[in-house]
DNA sequence: TCGTTCTTGTTTATCGATATTTTATCTGAT
DNA sequence: ATCAGATAAAATATCGATAAACAAGAACGA
């Protein structure tokens, strides 16, 4: 049988189908900011970017658009989905509509595998700061990824995989406004708290307070990045 | 200028592209259960019933799995997503998630408008059942139509863009289990009360009634389409 | 009976052509 | 002289057909 040819590299980066790979790589792109939010997404741009066909590029561009990374207009291509304060809210009034019940029903089905899934990767995120010391700015990618983890970890036994795709899909759309919020994070210190805090109202099967300090937590992003006087009430 | 040919025949029926027209004539096809679920949809099959080429149906495809009516497998093709009861409690559980939260944003930032949109869509909803009588069964298309126009108006001041379009693909996604549902309704009478009360609670803006009866009303599919001892519970 | 290979049917990707939009320039009027 | 409108040209997206790659099934041989 043939070598596994490193399959882990990026999370499917590498995957099967080339609709799959283009979806993926203009995903990372504009997470990663390469690609600015409202930028035209030229097919002969993206074909000599990524030397990919147009036609794998328009399938993967079309599966993105649901996602809400990338707005299509007509027939008049794609661009990179703007952002806004009205965008932002928009996301956070949809995660917590879908985290506030998905917390709940973990919390009511969740075994023994959902609470060690939970401590194990806020461990994982609490280590990744102690051996990176206070700057993940430069990591953010990395622990992102493990910030999500813990945030899934945490969902996990909601027992709906619609509400588990949807929460992914939101992450990674709050994704671009978290970028600029990491960056004002002084200290791993209070970042940390806050997520042990979370797992323990969510282990101690506590749903009103988590439900409330989730709802909390996810509107900090947007206090943070738009610092305006908040008229959203939760 | 040249008349505008009559463009409002069905809904976005004839739109501008060609993935759009494919995407909304699979979903109408598939909805209406002329494609069963399970289904191979084989490309060669879909040009020849549509009549369009092989490029704007697969992007149509592509467009349709992220909306969960389509699931597509690799390099194996795409197949019409199977119907089960795990499946419509997933959907039922993204449901309630969704509105709960959703009518009770609308509760709190609806104004006269948003209420006499309900109104509206009410007396819509009855006056098509006394029209047609209690045999809605025929015209359930249109009915359904009206039906999803009024759930749609009790959410519509709920101000956030991803709540409205998540609340419209889940309700899609049921259709194909409330058809099964609609053929058991024997008088309109209790399904128009029922809907009546909603909106009352909904008006007198008593956000727990309202959330309570939402919820209720959206298990009542289950247990309608798989009347089995039902182990989820609000 | 099991493994290998060949064949067939399928999906997937690339290429070329058409129709649409957009932009820039030119003309006319204020 | 400047601005608005219209026309033309360029660029861009969409579409359809052809070719290659992949997976599954069947047949043959061990």
């Amino acid at each position: 049988m043939p070598a596994p040819e490193r399959t882990l590299e990026r999370p499917q980066a590498e995957a099967g189908t080339l609709s799959e790979r283009a979806a993926s790589l203009i995903e990372q792109d504009i997470l990663a900011g390469h690609l600015a939010p409202g930028s035209r997404l030229g097919i002969v741009d993206l074909v000599q970017r990524y030397e990919i066909g147009a036609t794998p590029l328009r399938e993967g561009l079309s599966r993105l658009m649901s996602r809400g990374l990338i707005v299509g207009i007509g027939q008049r291509g794609f661009r990179v989905a703007e952002v806004s304060r009205e965008d932002l809210a928009d996301i956070t009034c949809m995660r917590t509509a879908v985290e506030i019940e998905a917390v709940r029903l973990a919390i009511l089905h969740g075994d023994a595998a959902w609470e060690a899934g939970i401590i194990s990767t806020l461990h994982q995120m609490r280590r990744h700061i102690e051996r990176t010391g206070n700057e993940f700015r430069e990591g953010a990618a990395d622990f992102d990824r493990l910030h999500k983890g813990f945030h899934t970890a945490l969902l996990a036994a909601c027992g709906s995989q619609r509400m588990l795709a949807a929460h992914s899909d939101l992450y990674d759309q709050a994704y671009r406004y978290r970028r600029v919020m990491m960056a004002a994070i002084d200290s791993g210190e209070g970042f940390i708290r806050t997520h042990q805090m979370l797992a323990d109202h969510v282990l101690a099967r506590d749903v009103a307070a988590a439900q409330k300090m989730l709802a909390a937590h996810l509107h900090s992003t947007i206090d943070f990045v738009y610092p305006s006087a908040s008229r959203e009430q939760s």
